[in-house]
DNA sequence: CCTTAGTATGCAAAAATTTGCATGTATTTG
DNA sequence: CAAATACATGCAAATTTTTGCATACTAAGG
């Protein structure tokens, strides 16, 4: 008669129920990148990125690795993953490494010679 | 750069991050059931079902059909159906028609004699 | 029709979430 | 070590959601 843990797929559905979070998600599923990285893609100020990615890292749905000043983000949760490829679909493979160089960033994955400039959802 | 309608995702994890409504879901993509039964099932207050199944119902999640004085409303979205899958699994076939007979209710489907009394999620 | 049972609706209070922003911390560089 | 860059945190205002409840509606039965 009582529900067994739905608490746990709530959660979950609330984290993906938000543009920001969904957009970030969508993003880190393709590949890892720093947080400057995000702040040009989705043209939000840091903090509120930062805030974003504070969410999804304490629901372990991201990790993060520290490279000098830059912390970069990854997706680490499969039952997410699952839930954007059932949604949006499987990622495609868009570039070497999945990295995508962005105009508005200087972080040092976006100024190797070997990133490509595309933009992003043509 | 701008993402695409990540809205419309946004608006179905929205409805799926509700205790209430995923139940309902829950229960909706077995089979079939009136007003009155997911009121017995979910032990909550028959507005409060009600005004959970007229978000899902304006949303395009959920159909009704009158039967005397009875509702009965079921899934009609394949979108959200793959979503409970993906999160819940799929549907374990619990019936002849998938009805289970659920003691405080008293609508006809609860009341024949074909129908089992089951608990939900032993 | 009058009553009852089943369901729907509207609205406001309460609670949760979102958002903006000031400021703090850490690492690198000159 | 001072300045700059990249990121984190805390907190309050604004907004959205949720929840409770009074009441309205509709079909069936007497």
């Amino acid at each position: 008669m009582d529900f067994p843990d739905l608490d746990i797929y709530i959660e979950r559905f609330k984290l993906l129920g938000h543009p920001t979070r969904l957009q970030i998600l969508e993003v880190l599923r393709r590949s890892p990148q720093c947080v400057c990285h995000l702040e040009a893609l989705l043209h939000k100020p840091q903090p509120y990125i930062s805030q974003q990615l504070r969410v999804l890292r304490e629901a372990n749905v991201l990790a993060d690795i520290k490279n000098g000043q830059n912390v970069y983000y990854h997706l680490v949760n499969t039952e997410i993953a699952a839930l954007l490829n059932t949604t949006l679909g499987p990622v495609l493979p868009d570039g070497l490494d999945g990295h995508r160089r962005v105009p508005g960033c200087a972080c040092p994955r976006c100024n190797t010679p070997s990133s490509q400039e595309i933009e992003l959802f043509v």
